[in-house]
DNA sequence: TATTGTTGATTTGAAAAGTCAAGCACTTTA
DNA sequence: TAAAGTGCTTGACTTTTCAAATCAACAATA
């Protein structure tokens, strides 16, 4: 929350971009939906403690959809959801802002 | 760096974007240049600790500049440089997010 | 047939990151 | 004269992230 205690969705919106993983997470699901090792493996091998956390927030708040396609083995499939979509115009804001300006560091 | 371990700008720039605050900063510093404490009233109440850290790493990428306008007693003055002006689309984009998929939790 | 490698998680203890409170040396305001 | 403000730094403490082990069931390999 914070700002004065009122609720501010600027706020909030970058309190949750900020997560360790959010912005790679949403980046690979905006190319293809995947399963949770695959990933893990796409966004450069996070854990799987903390990718399980981060995907709980993201469909708790209604970015993601988890799907169960089989129970043993398991088999999982994460997609995004429109609010999760409409996230593509802040990624090619990042994705342009990155090719401008940052550069192999050395 | 990761994802096959070539530099990627993008997997960069989110990298940079997730720190803790770091979108905070720049939010505060797109409204307007700010001395230190200042700035950490602005975003909500960061510890001047991680803030010093993120000022020098923004500082060090180009993105921010500091300017000492007195020794004793101590005033600064941060500010957003070209690269770091670039970030108001990006901020442009969470903002217009954040209006329409967040609301008031509970 | 037996071993190995998948799958989506959860649990562990240890490492890293972030927070908090105090303090610095000095000016301005009350 | 005292209190409050400036921009940080330091060391102790808490929270977050981490890698590794583990699970049951099946597929593919040896």
């Amino acid at each position: 929350m914070k700002e004065g205690e009122r609720f501010c969705p600027v706020y909030a919106a970058i309190e949750l971009l900020q997560e360790k993983w959010t912005l790679h997470i949403i980046r690979a699901l905006l190319e293809a939906p995947r399963g949770f090792n695959e990933l893990a493996r796409a966004i450069g091998g996070c854990n799987s403690a903390t990718l399980a956390q981060r995907l709980a927030r993201l469909s708790e708040l209604g970015v993601i959809e988890k799907k169960v396609t089989s129970h043993m083995p398991p088999r999982t499939c994460y997609s995004l959801t429109e609010a999760g979509r409409a996230l593509e115009e802040v990624m090619r804001a990042i994705e342009a802002w990155g090719r401008r300006y940052l550069r192999v560091p050395g």
